[in-house]
DNA sequence: AGATAAATTGAAAGCGCTTTGGGTGTAAAA
DNA sequence: TTTTACACCCAAAGCGCTTTCAATTTATCT
């Protein structure tokens, strides 16, 4: 079903049935209700790429995902973003196109949804701290908002991200009015922005108190179980070990609950251990009370903001570009304890 | 640049500088050579509306996602199934679409992106035993694979499934061959295909041994975390506990780990358990030796395997359906151990 | 009633590409 | 030399929509 067939079984023109399904007032109410009605029985929807090519216009966002040597987007808070934007994207009747592709290959991916215009802006994931996508997407034109920010960049460009400096503050903060002194940080990759601002957080936390920070307590990686478990266990086995740990994600911090509980020490009571959540839908910290002590910030909600900033940026392109700061919340649940000698 | 202007700059029609680009043979091999060189120094590709509007090919897959009640894919696995599919659409030149909508209006979706004729097929998730999509994209002519397997549905369809009831019934099959008895199954929801199969096999490979299910050891509800955490929990809680758990993902596993930790006990020694798992890229099951026991099976792998067979059913509409079905590993790992009083 | 304005509707162009159905020129065959 | 074949190239139609510009009808005003 196509908009000449249904204009034919309407007895109208292509153009007034056009008209009155995209709500121009230049066509009687009578005839829009008629329109309409027969449209909706005959399942007509009109063809994207048409109507696309007619208007210049994709209604379509590209979000590219790197793989490969960095996993950071194929990874747990991927599929929670994704939900929030997607929301905001079938309410306003947008597609959101997505391009998997090998890192290496991530610049030309942008260049090429720009030069088939398949898409009316994009979504920046995990910005670096030096990020060259930013000036590719100002060169190419293509509108754009950043999940994070890029610390380097310094032309204006829209983005949302954490406080994430604030949050470690806070965090190591916390944990030091605890007693802990010894605190490790088990970090992202710090080439990653909201890595390198955690780390941040956490020394300056730690100097303000006068205590200059450890190296060896200090690691980045990308954020598995696993380096989770194995940072933990080396540590704790150590002379002198940490009493607490700040962790990046979750899934960190399911590995250093293994390695505690694994060297007979009880999480909470032995060691303490705090971690940002990302709020995941299927990742909850606890139900009541929540498991881990953490930074919570919904990943959701920040896909939910951004794509309603992108697709404002988009109608209003001379706008200003707009930025938003969220304030993670620290809550306090069962795996941080006072300082035991 | 479109292909008016990159054909002016040539000197040629836009006929020619298409069928160069296309790999046509009625173009000499000069001019074709030359051509690549232009458009590539003047950074042209295709306009992918235009295209699509000529050939009558979208050039894209379709994927679904619900949210709401139904979180399942909202989930933990999506990332690494994405990339899986991800890599192909990207070598072979296809766009990935994701509508992401309340579940209530799933059905729609399909229908919209039919309508639209937005995609040339789509990938169909979480299949339930009884499901309504399979009749509904059958009758809407739009080809499809599923990631999974519709037990209820009769007529013949593409689908790539792993084995779950020989899965779960090997994984049953080891807990009794270490002496367990009392085993404790938790279970995605089980109107969902996956979770039902599931079950099969562990009913089946209890009753092969003489022993007849307990459904109070029986639990399937989303596989968060805390769900395996509070099951668990109950269940040792209990005066006849149960010996061993069987968990339907890594998540839940985890979960059920703290349960047991909590009650002083000893995963491995005091309390086994096997768990499924994806070998999702960010939750790698322990670097040389397994934490988990587990059943293995790469849902990046499917992806990819589904993704190809797709595009040939799209490259040959009369072919018939193609199936395949995967066989788990079933890995050894430390949190099994012999059955102790 | 006649003139003017307002409300409706249509014809046709154009978005950027592919593809059909010719053309033209050169080499091989008659 | 003329014919036939082939290699190479082009004009124009058409994909399904939106939108400009013009035409028609109806309502409003002297």
């Amino acid at each position: 079903m196509n908009l000449k067939e249904l204009s034919e079984i309407l007895g109208l023109s292509q153009t007034t049935v056009s008209r009155a399904l995209n709500g121009y007032p230049e066509v009687s109410e009578a005839t829009r209700l008629r329109v309409q009605q027969i449209a909706r029985e005959n399942n007509y929807s009109p063809n994207a790429r048409a109507r696309g090519l007619a208007t210049g216009r994709a209604s379509a966002i590209g979000h590219v995902i790197p793989i490969g040597l960095r996993h950071e987007m194929v990874n747990p808070i991927f599929g929670d973003f994704i939900s929030g934007v997607g929301e905001v994207y079938a309410r306003e009747g947008f597609d959101l196109i997505m391009s998997v592709v090998s890192g290496d290959e991530e610049m030309n991916a942008y260049r090429n949804l720009s030069a088939r215009s398949s898409v009316d802006g994009v979504v920046l994931h995990a910005p670096l701290m030096n990020d060259p996508r930013i000036p590719l997407l100002r060169d190419l034109e293509m509108p754009f908002v950043v999940h994070g920010r890029a610390s380097n960049e310094e032309h204006p460009y829209a983005w949302l991200d954490v406080n994430n400096t604030s949050a470690f503050r806070r965090a190591t903060d916390f944990l030091l009015d605890l007693g802990h002194t010894r605190i490790a940080l088990i970090n992202g990759l710090e080439t990653m922005d909201f890595a390198y601002r955690r780390r941040e957080g956490y020394v300056s936390a730690l100097s303000e108190r006068g205590i200059t920070f450890d190296p060896s307590l200090m690691r980045a990686d990308e954020m598995t179980e696993d380096f989770g478990y194995h940072s933990a266990k080396e540590m704790l086995a150590r002379d002198v070990a940490p009493s607490a740990f700040l962790s990046a994600s979750m899934i960190c911090a399911f590995g250093i609950r293994r390695a505690i509980e694994e060297r007979g020490l009880k999480m909470g009571a032995d060691v303490s251990v705090v971690t940002f959540d990302d709020d995941l839908s299927y990742l909850a910290n606890g139900q009541n009370v929540p498991i881990f002590t953490a930074c919570r910030s919904s990943v959701r909600t920040a896909g939910v903001r951004l794509a309603e900033m992108l697709l404002r940026q988009i109608n209003i392109p001379d706008a200003p570009h707009e930025t938003e700061l969220l304030e993670a919340e620290l809550i306090a649940g069962q795996s941080t304890g006072p300082y035991k000698d």
